[in-house]
DNA sequence: ATAGGGTTAG
């Protein structure tokens, strides 16, 4: 931080021959040049100087006394100061106000404004105003800023700027976007560029990223001079551009920063913004240049890349930046460690994810509960149940978050009453379920195949008041009952239900007639499906799926060229493995590209010799292979052994020396260490045969975590029942 | 004494 230099030479006292008045002018331009750098030596220094010149009761430089301690971040001093004027004005009041608001304290900041009306003769100006608006909206009470709004309209202050951009924010961050809207109208006579900016912001902060570009153009079209867009118009209409997913609209927004000089070394907050948008878009390359200028880069800024890196699926690329963000000694607080915690969580990093765990036990960070929260769910999402659980029981205050991940982790483990007994225990533990748990709860039970139970949670959340069913809760029934072979209910259901289908209810019911082979129902649910999102490889690929398994091969041909007529193709498998808390990457269709690629393919014949020998299994034989693979036998074959999935265990096999002794050694504590592979898309039916039998041959179980469920195998079984 | 911007767990 840039520090302001106090020399002795330049302090009044040195300075004879001044009049009284020129001398509390000058001490209140030090002290305000104090207050900016901030500099509290300095002030400190000024303080006792105006005190020895006999200004101690004075109450301009008094107010510039609680300015400057409230910068420096001494709102004590500040307090005391406050405290000890015989006469305090609205300056005073305000000043110490908005040091409070300043400083994150928005509660203060209202008490206070609440002692200024209650305990004081002092009416409130425009500023004080503005200021009590701006706590309103930190701490989320938008009703009292309605009240505050009438006082500013009884006061006459409505019109002034300040209050107008104030009551504009206020109103715009507290989903009252309408009222927003008719103040910034009804300031047309006094607009400034900061009115201007709040309301685009105001916009983009609401979802109308389409409302925020036509605010922007109306002001560049109006070509006021002192109306030209700075670092602030850009931030929040690059998050406009965001949140429309608009890349041409976000690289015009980039070219005209470019033009008029706003460069992204201005402010940290508009280089944020402008990643955001380039990855919210998909321009990983431009991204990443604006990344590699940045001269500093906040933990932010690192979240944004890493965390966009990994939405992409391009894992490897996010943990080599996470490897870099960690050794650079940016600090990261709750937000940042929360959502990197996600990112391995969302691809099952789970030594990364202890790194993390154990920087938060040491670090203040590791308190907040949102990063307590998403370690749960990270556990939860690698398989480790009981280490989830430990982590839930440490955590202090847990909430409602808490809770819901135990009862989303418990549930996608098929563990469906103990998601309940959850469930339960929140509740009298005084936590209040809200959408998102009664959804996790509904999702458990239709895991487990707990029909009634889930039917009856279904029709609780529309008895709760507080509470409405969203398409969400609607899909999960979909779910339910498509995989309890209901499919004309399941059907009915989404032709009656009071909102339009979603895609991934559609997707829901196809995998579901996939299940049950209703090639009837998937006819229709794929020409719905297809209608509107036909740009997703993946819906193609499951409907073509359908008929080739129920051998409508015309049909089949026909999917596939629509998919291929639209120019698009099967998203890539990936599979990973973690060894030597080591992740390893292998893509699908024989990537050679690993190290020990010949060797791992060494060890995978020889485990399919021995399952040939010891349990007749042949690769590419079963039902589902023969049906997806319209190729000659021995291909087909060599396909299969090439799919990402198998390498990834065949690396883990390599390592630990498994392959050669069929019963293994007992490990430290005498368990044995479960093998752990994780895949991108959905395990492949033959591949899924193929682990039943490892697990078998290998006497050890394993844990397969793909795009939709958790497999757990052991001793030639699998945990899902509903595979296929 | 003077308003304005980005990330956020289930």
């Amino acid at each position: 931080m840039h520090q302001t230099t106090m020399h002795e030479s330049s302090l009044p006292s040195n300075s004879p021959g001044q009049s009284n008045g020129a001398r509390r002018r000058m001490l209140a331009d030090l002290l305000r040049a104090s207050a900016r750098g901030p500099d509290l030596r300095g002030g400190a220094q000024l303080h006792g100087s105006l005190t020895k010149l006999g200004f101690g009761s004075d109450t301009m430089l008094g107010n510039n006394l609680i300015d400057m301690y409230a910068k420096c971040g001494k709102l004590d001093t500040a307090g005391q100061v406050f405290g000890g004027m015989p006469e305090r004005n609205v300056v005073s009041w305000t000043a110490l106000m908005v040091g409070f608001l300043q400083q994150g304290r928005a509660g203060e900041c209202l008490r206070l404004f609440g002692a200024m009306r209650r305990l004081s003769e002092v009416p409130p100006n425009e500023f004080t105003l503005s200021a009590t608006l701006k706590a309103c909206g930190v701490v989320g009470d938008t009703g009292a800023a309605v009240r505050v709004h009438g006082a500013c309209v009884r006061m006459g202050f409505e019109g002034h700027g300040v209050v107008a951009n104030s009551l504009v924010l206020v109103y715009s961050k507290g989903g009252r976007i309408g009222d927003a809207r008719q103040v910034f109208d009804g300031a047309a006579a006094f607009r400034d560029l900061v009115t201007w900016n709040a309301m685009i912001s105001g916009y983009a902060h609401a979802g109308r990223g389409r409302d925020s570009l036509l605010v922007f153009r109306e002001m560049q079209r109006r070509g006021d001079e002192d109306c030209q867009p700075d670092e602030f118009t850009f931030a929040s209409l690059l998050k406009a551009c965001s949140g429309l997913g608009a890349a041409r609209e976000g690289m015009q927004a980039h070219a005209a920063m470019v033009t008029r000089g706003v460069s992204t070394a201005s402010s940290a907050i508009l280089a944020g913004a402008l990643l955001d948008v380039y990855f919210k878009c998909r321009c990983l390359l431009a991204a990443m240049q604006v990344f590699d200028r940045l001269e500093r880069k906040n933990a932010i800024q690192w979240t944004t890349v890493i965390v966009g890196h990994a939405q992409e699926g391009q894992v490897k690329e996010a943990l080599e930046l996470f490897r870099r963000f960690w050794s650079s000694g940016v600090r990261a607080d709750g937000h940042v460690l929360s959502s990197i915690v996600g990112v391995f969580a969302d691809f099952a990093l789970v030594e990364q994810g202890r790194q993390v765990h154990c920087y938060t036990v040491k670090n203040p960070a590791g308190l907040d509960v949102s990063v307590s929260n998403s370690l749960v769910d990270m556990y939860h999402k690698c398989g480790l149940t009981d280490e989830a659980e430990q982590r839930f029981w440490e955590t202090p205050m847990r909430n409602v978050v808490s809770w819901t991940a135990m009862i989303n982790g418990l549930g996608k483990h098929g563990n469906g009453r103990e998601a309940i007994d959850m469930f339960e225990k929140m509740q009298m533990e005084g936590v209040e379920p809200d959408e998102v748990s009664y959804l996790a709860l509904l999702s458990a039970c239709s895991h487990s195949g707990l029909v009634e139970e889930c039917r009856r949670y279904f029709s609780m959340i529309r008895q709760d008041k507080r509470l409405r069913p969203r398409a969400e809760h609607y899909a999960c029934m979909v779910d339910l009952l498509g995989r309890a072979g209901e499919l004309t209910e399941a059907r009915d259901l989404v032709a009656t239900m009071p909102m339009e289908p979603t895609v991934g209810m559609w997707q829901t019911l196809l995998s579901a007639c996939r299940v049950h082979k209703d090639v009837t129902t998937a006819r229709e649910a794929g020409e719905a499906l297809l209608a509107m999102d036909g740009d997703n490889p993946a819906n193609y690929v499951m409907l073509s799926n359908i008929f080739a398994e129920a051998g409508e091969w015309r049909e089949h041909q026909q999917v596939r060229d629509a998919m291929r007529r639209r120019g698009l193709r099967k998203q890539g498998g990936c599979s990973w493995v973690e060894v030597g808390k080591e992740a390893h990457f292998f893509y699908g269709g024989g990537d050679t590209t690993h190290p020990r690629a010949t060797d791992i393919r060494r060890v995978l014949r020889d485990v399919e010799s021995r399952m040939r020998e010891q349990l007749g299994y042949s690769a590419g034989s079963s039902a589902h292979a023969v049906a997806l693979h319209d190729v000659d036998e021995e291909s087909r074959a060599e396909g299969l052994r090439a799919h990402s999935e198998r390498l990834a265990v065949g690396l883990w096999l390599l390592h630990h020396g498994e392959h050669h002794h069929g019963d293994g050694e007992e490990e430290e504590g005498g368990r044995r260490e479960v093998m752990r592979v994780y895949k991108n898309l959905r395990v492949c039916g033959d591949c899924h045969e193929f682990f039943k039998g490892l697990s078998r041959v290998v006497g050890r179980a394993m844990v397969v975590r793909d795009a939709n469920r958790f497999h757990r195998f052991q001793d030639g079984a699998c945990s899902c029942k509903d595979y296929w």
